[in-house]
DNA sequence: GAATAGGCTGAGAGCGCTTCCAGTCGCGCC
DNA sequence: GGCGCGACTGGAAGCGCTCTCAGCCTATTC
């Protein structure tokens, strides 16, 4: 229904809409031409003589056909179900896609994208829909979603962005949640901290549930107390003001954050009580995001490669797809403690 | 070379992958199953067999044959081809991408999204490459650019956000830069201000000429001068900072700013210069993001909706592919002179 | 009762490409 | 001179779908 108006407004000669009229511009058959724009095994001066025809008539294949006939697209999906609201708030959606597109770039794939727009069920059946896609990255922060699940029993090939234990051969990319969270809580200790309280990200992702388990764990390890030092956060600056002030009413002289942007919150509930960081009370974040280091004092805090982990992704699965085997991918990246004045750049206690 | 495993371990009865498979299935031809699917005539009881096996299967349509045969994939690429970091640090670019989501989604269209990862040149060439779409979104904000040229004169149905004078037969959605700009211009010379400078946006964008020439409108309209009035600025915060020190050293009693993040900083060098807004200057921005009615003063501004840009813009393209005419679609979405206690709320001079 | 109309359906011809399978050709070798 | 071989090419069979066309069958009309 569509470009039946086979004209040739552009190139310089003849229509040149398939393969056949190459074949007959270039006196070849559409086999040959065919081999000569996929790269098989033609004689050079066929080559050129094709290749020739194809620029002058600014010949472009016809990607339907070509996918319909190979089974391969060279397009990918990305889903990122969250409110697209958030998507341009929270740096880490934004710095993922980047670092997606760059990789899918350099490798000259394409990308379909979804967002929020949809309810996850409507997500997933519409991605599943598009069938032509060779795979799919998908960023899987929460312990349940129904868009994970229905892509990893679907038979696309799929590559997570955030780790689910129970997943055991899914393919994915992530951090270790849990070793850094108890990296950044054992540093805290180490600094002579003892009543260490904890600002959980939004219960029912994976990262906030593993810095829970890495900070419970560091805090056993040391023998400490936990009675009372969690309050629940969303990763969000807001709800680190409302759970830092719970926490200072308990007493705690040391305050872990499941971001950077809880912490930015905290901060700002400490001051407003009048009490100094890290003198008081030592701070700590997780992301490190632009501003952690701006902050008054700058912010202690777990940094990790946002960016890197959307490139890794979609490296991933572009090597999924390459490999026959189709052995599932695993690649945890690593993170660096950061430590700066809000963990120690006041007086130490003792 | 993929699904070449055609086994049925979704759906609880035997295969079926393709429309011959649900025919014989359901006991009819082919080309009924195909109407089953695509809304055609088919007797009541027929269709009902044939979903109920459709449903049995959990069947999906081939897209790739699909789009083949029918000449349509209802996939639409959006290209936004900016630095993919800019994309998120100014929300122009995410709410355009937001509103565009939006309407796809809710139109059951496809995505695919070209961001500024690679050349311009090289873009446009990915995206012609991908002659499966049915058409294309493509945001025009500077004067002069390949892709959108390139776009154009292809035979891709392309909807512009941003309009430029020389595409005559492009279809766009936009706002009236220049009409909005003498709006806001003629306001601030109405309360009184005499001496009203302006800091351009990015000199070559589309918005940022047209602002000026809005600007030199009226001002011209009241019979005001100009010279050394217009200080160039590139929408971004920074770039409000100087060029309004440059401006008040020229003494000036109100600035009209291309951006509210211009206008920020020109807040911003007032203050540092000890002048009070607006009783010293007046000041005034553009765009009425979020932040600009939490300025101390709040700012007044031109409030565009750049949601609803997207919006439209999906919206156009949408019926521009539904309409055989092919005429042209153009939108000049309204804007709003909101006026805030940075024009008004001080005491007038006289 | 014959003619007409209209609702449904199936056969089949593509859509433009990839890829298997034969085949041709020129060459070096025995 | 015949043979095998490798490099190259063309024929043709699909990939899974849409959609036109013709045909069937029933209902309606005169």
């Amino acid at each position: 229904m569509v470009t039946k108006e086979r004209n040739g407004e552009s190139g310089e000669e003849g229509p040149a809409r398939t393969l056949d009229d190459l074949a007959a511009l270039s006196g070849v058959s559409r086999a040959t031409v065919s081999r000569v724009l996929n790269g098989g095994t033609v004689a050079e001066d066929t080559r050129r003589r094709v290749l020739d025809v194809v620029t002058r008539t600014n010949f472009r294949p016809n990607a339907a056909a070509r996918t319909l006939a190979s089974g391969r697209s060279g397009v990918v999906g990305v889903v990122m179900h969250i409110d697209p609201h958030l998507l341009f708030q929270d740096p880490y959606f934004s710095q993922l896609l980047q670092g997606i597109t760059d990789y899918l770039a350099e490798q000259d794939a394409g990308m379909m994208l979804w967002l929020g727009n949809r309810t996850k069920e409507e997500t997933l059946d519409h991605v599943l829909g598009m069938s032509f896609l060779d795979g799919v990255v998908v960023s899987a922060n929460t312990l349940d979603d129904p868009v994970v699940d229905g892509l990893l029993s679907s038979s696309l090939s799929t590559v997570l962005i955030g780790h689910r234990r129970a997943d055991r051969t899914a393919s994915y990319v992530d951090i270790d949640n849990e070793q850094a969270s108890d990296a950044i809580t054992t540093h805290l200790i180490s600094i002579g901290r003892t009543r260490v309280g904890h600002i959980t990200g939004s219960r029912g992702t994976v990262a906030g549930e593993d810095r829970v388990i890495g900070y419970l764990h560091a805090m056993r390890r040391a023998g400490l107390n936990t009675d009372g030092l969690i309050a629940d956060g969303d990763f969000n600056r807001s709800s680190g003001v409302a759970a830092a002030a719970e926490l200072l009413d308990r007493g705690v002289d040391a305050i872990f954050c499941a971001n950077d942007a809880t912490a930015a919150g905290a901060l700002e509930a400490i001051r407003g009580r009048g009490l100094r960081v890290p003198d008081d009370v030592a701070l700590a974040g997780f992301d490190d995001l632009e501003f952690a280091a701006r902050l008054d004092p700058p912010l202690t805090t777990v940094r990790q490669g946002v960016r890197q982990q959307g490139t890794e992704a979609a490296r991933a699965l572009l090597q999924l797809l390459g490999d026959p085997g189709r052995s599932p991918r695993r690649v945890l990246l690593p993170t660096e403690l950061v430590i700066r004045q809000s963990s120690v750049g006041g007086v130490p206690r003792e």
